[in-house]
RNA sequence: GGGGCAAUACCAGAGUGGCCAAAUGGGGCAGACUGUAAAUCUGCUGACUUCGUCUUCGGUGGUUCGAAUCCAUCUUGCCCCA
């Protein structure tokens, strides 16, 4: 069963911009393209899925994915998007992120199916041996100067006040070169990217007609925002990862469960394979009965499915629940493992036994002996904000006490900062 | 090389000798209402031994009973002249 890649994209509101000829190309038959992902970090978050959903649906249109990972291009760094100067990584980070981010994206491509097998590029294997003067004279004779400067990328920059070094100034030729390796080596005639990446994905177009006449297309597709116009991908905490060891599969059900109506609607097109039909259905019976948020709960749970597994996200569902639902009679009647399984999730901190037998203020348990609260003054503002629970009961009082009455097995307290944030404190 | 201006809490931005832990807006957090949504309203938003104390207004050193505010000097950024 094959799609239409760029119709499939056109439904689902991903298409952003392509160079003409792109869809007449793909309609030829199989076609090869790639995607580059930066390794500035050792794991990929959320807002790179809707890349990596890109290529899914690439592959699964029937044509070849090449997931790029940047180990040459992150010693550069991107400059589109950036208001001012990249810190560089250096070459162990990157190659320990290299490897990180290319474990993670062998979840989601499928590598042995035959003629459009996924594969995994690294453009440090054809940079690290190409020395600065034959890349100056076989690449940067064919790009003006002019050319580049006229990309929104660098124009932002040298109008701006923070300046650009020649280093950020020479990524988009780095990474013009790229397409234009993967098009000669690999017969790869597509680059796809988010859209702001278009300047440098045409840079690598008119770079491969410049030096061998030869055609090449570009793809792009929508940043993903809000509604509310924050940023995509934040939670309290930071970023989302994928990385079940950065962002717990129970974290990262909540992050999607907690979309707005307005973006669940656009996510799920974009983050799901979930067909057509089955999304509108999701839609009436959302319009149906709001609150009970029928599109959150099949994003999530198609989501963490996918990036960690059936069993994940039934442990994430029933920690939601727990978390959510009970009251301080049910968590009397616990088991210690139950709590575990239950709470593994969620961030923990531990406090010696000796502390709680004595008995302890709540003020400086949360904000002196674990770091639940950044401080005490926070813990104080927050227990007379009404805002703190101790195993799901309020604690409005500053001079309460915890002490082992309150440890849950002799072992595990558990904290809840307004109605979302849950930590759990280990008795040891 | 010469001259001018600026640097304030997460960000933007008031304050120009005591009434300043520092206006206001944004952001963030919490409470109410809800649906673990959005919008709205309210409170909080340096720390601590919390009706009080301590550390903050680019760095350092001064003047003063007292400085974010005055002086000197350094650093960084912007602008004008050469």
């Amino acid at each position: 069963m094959t799609t239409n890649f760029v119709e499939e994209l056109k439904w689902r509101g991903v298409l952003h911009d392509m160079m003409p000829g792109t869809e007449e190309e793909l309609s030829k038959g199989m076609a090869t393209g790639y995607i580059g992902f930066d390794p500035t970090a050792d794991s990929l978050h959320v807002g790179s899925l809707a890349q990596i959903m890109t290529l899914v649906r690439f592959q699964q249109a029937g044509h070849k994915p090449l997931a790029l990972v940047g180990g040459a291009t992150g010693m550069v760094g991107d400059p589109s998007g950036k208001s001012a100067e990249r810190n560089l990584l250096d070459a162990e980070t990157l190659q320990r992120n290299v490897d990180g981010i290319k474990a993670q994206l062998e979840k989601f491509l499928d590598f042995n199916c035959g003629a459009n097998s996924a594969e995994l590029v690294n453009n440090y294997d054809w940079f690290k041996n190409y020395s600065f003067l034959d890349f100056i004279r076989d690449a940067g004779k064919h790009i003006t100067v002019n050319y580049m400067m006229a990309k929104d990328s660098v124009k932002n920059r040298i109008t701006g006040d923070s300046g650009m070094s020649f280093t950020e100034f020479s990524y988009q030729l780095i990474q013009g070169y790229d397409f234009y390796y993967l098009w000669k080596e690999r017969h790869c005639m597509l680059q796809m990217g988010g859209s702001d990446q278009w300047g440098n994905i045409t840079t690598g177009t008119e770079f491969i007609r410049r030096k061998a006449g030869g055609e090449a297309f570009a793809l792009t597709t929508q940043l993903i925002k809000k509604a509310d116009g924050t940023k995509f991908g934040k939670s309290e905490s930071g970023n989302v990862w994928l990385d079940p060891a950065k962002t717990s599969p129970y974290k990262f059900y909540q992050f999607w469960l907690n979309t707005s109506d307005e973006d669940a609607k656009s996510y799920i097109r974009i983050f799901t394979m979930l067909p057509k039909d089955e999304i509108e259905k999701l839609e009436v019976a959302q319009a149906a009965a709001a609150h009970e948020r029928h599109l959150q709960k099949a994003l999530a749970k198609d989501i963490t499915i996918r990036v960690h597994s059936e069993a994940d996200f039934e442990q994430a569902v029933a920690t939601t629940e727990f978390l959510f639902k009970s009251k301080t009679d049910d968590l009397a009647g616990m088991s210690a493992d139950a709590l575990e399984r239950m709470l593994g999730g969620i961030d923990t901190f531990e406090v010696i036994a000796a502390e709680i037998t004595q008995g302890i203020n709540i003020i400086d348990l949360l904000g002196a002996k674990t770091e639940v609260l950044p401080s005490k003054t926070e813990a104080r503002k927050m227990v007379q904000g009404n805002a703190i629970s101790i195993n799901k009961t309020k604690v409005s009082d500053v001079n309460a006490v915890v002490s082992m009455q309150h440890a849950l097995q002799g072992r595990y307290i558990l904290v809840s900062k307004g109605k979302k944030d849950n930590f759990l404190i280990r008795v040891v």
